[in-house]
DNA sequence: GTCTATATGGGGATAGAC
DNA sequence: GTCTATCCCCATATAGAC
């Protein structure tokens, strides 16, 4: 039963209207980025005039927070549904290649780290940093759990590890990639896991093949 | 001789301040990013009222459009003063040394790669495109010449290769890696040349002491 | 809750005096 | 070329009718 069975019908279509709401706006964000977005943007993308955004989202701010909050819910699902057996490092490279695989279908990246104004926002906000400190606890416990088990370079500190991890989901080659290097997404996810894990250098494991 | 041996003293007063003017500039885009700047910030920081500064560069764009350039010759210039002998590999590595202590010191990323439209304006720049090209043209070579010599991964396409590259030398990473991680400057430049020619992986060699 | 119409403020760019 | 003062667009946010 989905979540909105839990709803009364009123509420069930202004929930929707809201999701609604963050989808024109997860779109427009990847695309445009925070400044260059208008709240006009947003209420055209949905079909709704700007006054309505504003009964649903206190200020624009407040509309990218809840859009970065549904993001890092997802990642937090997907983390969840994981195969309890699987291998810590085929855990990171899995969510790396979920997160790589939403901003390719235009969704958002992980990191607002491009924008200091959206960071700042983001850090008073106390759900967001909840749902922030709660998965990087998990990655961290995996990162842990990888060392441990010689998955993961032994050399490197924790946090190390995992700030270039986070740059792996929103890194810019990937931009790059599809725009010049005409790769379609599945050769995209591939070289950026392999750029991720073994770098460029020499010596680095050959790339399995995709599927 | 420097250059402004060239320039009658007018003419050096007016380079002068053109440098002043473009040092702010790389400052307040390094701290703010493009979107947040506003030219009376530039104004303020450099000690010249709003006008002047249209009286030098005729667009908010201009200016950062200069700025990259100025970036850009910089890293020019640094690649041709590299010894003839050097490994290619190693001038990747020192390359990217450079790239990361100019913006740990408080400058700007080769990148413009997270502002769309900043992007869009220095594309329409042939003064920048020019020495854009020169550079890719020039670490393209290096890479080609690095593979052959088994430095750098032969799995890898150039372009993904250098994509990655590229991004490494604007990583978020670094930023968080200062904040809190709070390492200095040195360590951050080795664990991001370990990260970006390694990877995370396990296998990775060990980094080399700094010094 | 939705709309049309509008208030408000910020910031890019300029006029015109010196 | 530099300044003070100003123009003017645009985008956030709201007032008020329905």
């Amino acid at each position: 039963m989905s979540v909105l069975g839990k709803l009364r019908f009123k509420d069930q279509a202004f929930k929707l209207r809201e999701d609604a709401i963050l989808d024109a706006t997860t779109k427009l964000l990847a695309a445009k980025g925070f400044d260059l977005i208008t709240m006009d943007d947003v209420a055209e993308e949905v079909g709704l005039s700007k006054p309505s955004l504003y009964k649903h989202f206190k200020s624009k701010e407040d509309l990218v927070t809840e859009a970065m909050i549904r993001l890092l819910d997802g990642a937090l699902a997907y983390l969840d549904e994981l195969p309890a057996e699987m291998a810590p490092v085929e855990r990171l490279k899995s969510l790396l290649e979920w997160a790589l695989r939403v901003r390719l279908a235009g969704g958002l990246p992980f990191l607002p780290s491009t924008n200091t104004h959206v960071r700042a926002v983001l850090t008073q906000s106390l759900r967001y940093v909840t749902r922030a400190l709660k998965l990087n606890r998990q990655l961290d416990a995996i990162v842990t759990d990888a060392k441990r088990k010689a998955e993961l370079s032994s050399a490197l500190p924790n946090d190390v590890i995992l700030f270039s991890y986070y740059a792996r989901t929103c890194d810019p080659a990937v931009e790059y990639l599809r725009l010049f290097g005409k790769y379609d997404d599945d050769a995209i996810v591939l070289h950026m896991q392999v750029v991720c894990f073994a770098g460029i250098g020499a010596g680095s494991p050959q790339p399995r093949q995709p599927g």
